[in-house]
DNA sequence: TTCGTTAACTAAAACGATTTCGTGTTGATA
DNA sequence: TATCAACACGAAATCGTTTTAGTTAACGAA
């Protein structure tokens, strides 16, 4: 096995042992390496000579210690097998990596343990800024604490799943407008027992979702039916919950759940009892994903622009590491939601 | 705004600072903190009150650099938007979180350049540990030299999408058999037209797979029709290409795919024109995802246990850290892949 | 008184790099 | 010959932490 020569030097090759084996001083190593003009042309050649031949590769803890700085990005996510969730980092990564930074994503798993240890383990130079999304434990739990504690040290911005209480840049989706917009678009086009179907009302976007969908039916005077409104609770059996709705004795005519899983179940359960799509009952769904555009018939769904999101949460979260002035105020984004209107609802006559 | 005393002493908190604050050592603060007997109560209760008064957090990149282990993984996978790769990381974490390790997981985006990217950036120290799955511009071009640097510094294991010439741990999904399985079960339910719709053959789970299926064939005395073996290109229009194998004059009765998007693809197209599932064409895919549970009818497809997978490569990964003796030999260990039979396949009878 | 012991700290090295400030040797010029 | 600049390099501080090896001071015992 030859390789015993890059053996007796240790394994891990750095300044210290290039200088000493070369009989110079580390900082001459350095020196040599960022071409400084401080170093002759010869000792810079062999320097960078022995350098290239041994691999040589600064470690990288050793100089974001020394600069502050590591252009690093840390995003925590709540679930990983999620479509929209996947596209927001595509459009974190996009926006990172244009501006030099790197990314790295944890995920919380919707536990509010790991949130915390995910903060801890990239918190204290690790990382030079945050993105995150809050697990829904933490939502329930309503500790925000670990946040605070962090906004101190590094600037935070806050994605999709936001809390009033936390002040800090944040990036949201319209769920109030996209609510607002399935509702609408399942009354015109002919369905009156429009039914929703939701998460818990701590979790924010599902809340906000619901609060479109009241909105709808005020503004066209359609009674609020409490029999429509139901809350997955995700501990228990989803289908049998769903099952309940659509075994309604008055059954609902138009369907709008919060999220792709939720919709397409909805529509298999329909489906196992023969229900006709769109005609007899319609869904409309959230998150354009893989599951709405190969469900049979397709979802009408509504498109959140996940990557659009990202970009934007990158570009303040960025903005905010680099600027020296750290109190401009605190801004909250937007992303719109477009209605994607496919199989699973009628057409607007 | 209250809260100018914590900006006195600078935004960051150290022990330097809580030793200068308090008129001690660092030492001294470092030692009470981990409630070393060498100091006295008196002053251990002091410092600990101080430090959790400003909520201190030892830094974690000086903590790496001085122990030479950050107990991070580094997880580099292709694609983000993947069901099969969320399962694994999900088997990662567990195994990770129950040994005292976290994980970080970074996205190739199936590109070279990203691959190395991101590999440059995790090494010298940040992680303990690689696992990655080879980014498909990576495979096609064949230069893995940067796993090979990459292995002298610190251990790696390799899974899913692997290459012979990398030699090191490595976990992969039995592809050949997953191939055989499905094409066996087309043709043992009728089909003696089985077609495959795969990768080209530099993608390597897609050459195994297709080598199951010609396997397949040959046991059961079946000719290899070259038209009913396509191999999708991603940069065309990956619907026009399957349309073609569809439109063949004498149709397949029998569709293997190697992924869910092209399986769903595929029986989105057949269901356009008409034909009857799975009585005039049957589908397999391969992973079971969100696309095979909520297509209709229901994908019948090959379940890659990605959560063993996952669990798999991190314990080689870690036995592999915290093994002394480094040169036990390279293991590669194979997932079995289960056959799940839905409604997009006829009936054994 | 002197030695030894213990309690309670501190100094300094180490991890790997960069950078500021020296310092010694040339060679040229006054 | 003395002075100065240029050149090529080294020493030491720094980032934040831990740990080993001292260093004091007090007290008890011989």
């Amino acid at each position: 096995m030859w390789k015993s020569s890059e053996k007796t030097m240790g394994t891990k090759i750095t300044l210290k042992k290039i200088a000493k084996e070369l009989g110079v001083s580390t900082s001459t190593v350095s020196k040599a390496l960022s071409d400084s003009h401080e170093i002759s042309q010869d000792t810079r050649d062999k320097v960078k000579a022995f350098a290239k031949l041994y691999h040589y590769k600064p470690n990288s803890l050793a100089l974001r210690l020394r600069n502050q700085r590591s252009m690093v990005i840390g995003v925590i996510i709540p679930e990983i097998v999620h479509h929209f969730f996947s596209t927001v980092i595509s459009g974190i990564e996009h926006g990172a990596n244009t501006r030099g930074y790197n990314v790295m994503v944890c995920f919380s798993n919707d536990s509010y343990q790991k949130e915390v240890l995910n903060i801890e383990m990239l918190a204290g130079g690790s990382v030079d800024g945050f993105l995150v999304s809050i697990a829904n434990e933490t939502q329930e739990l309503a500790d925000f604490r670990h946040f605070e504690d962090l906004k101190e040290e590094v600037p935070l911005v806050l994605f999709d799943r936001v809390h009033p209480f936390i002040n800090c840049d944040k990036v949201v989706v319209d769920d109030f407008g996209g609510g607002y917009k399935a509702t609408e678009y399942l009354i015109k086009t002919g369905c009156n027992k429009v039914a929703i179907i939701t998460t818990p009302d701590h979790i924010s976007v599902g809340l906000s979702r619901k609060k479109g969908y009241l909105k709808a039916l005020e503004d066209y005077n359609i009674d609020i039916n409490p029999d429509y409104i139901i809350k997955i609770d995700e501990k228990k059996d989803i289908k049998e919950q769903i099952k309940m709705l659509i075994d309604l004795p008055v059954r609902p005519d138009g369907i709008f759940a919060v999220n792709e899983i939720y919709a397409a179940t909805a529509m298999k359960i329909a489906q196992e009892k023969g229900l006709i799509i769109p005609e007899e009952i319609s869904f409309i769904g959230f998150t354009d994903g893989y599951i709405s555009q190969f469900s049979n018939p397709s979802m009408s769904t509504l498109a959140q622009h996940g990557h659009e999101m990202g970009e934007k949460a990158i570009a303040l979260l960025i903005n905010r590491i680099e600027s020296k002035e750290q109190d401009y105020p605190f801004k909250t984004e937007i992303i719109n939601v477009d209605l994607k209107i496919r199989n699973s609802t009628k057409k607007i006559t």
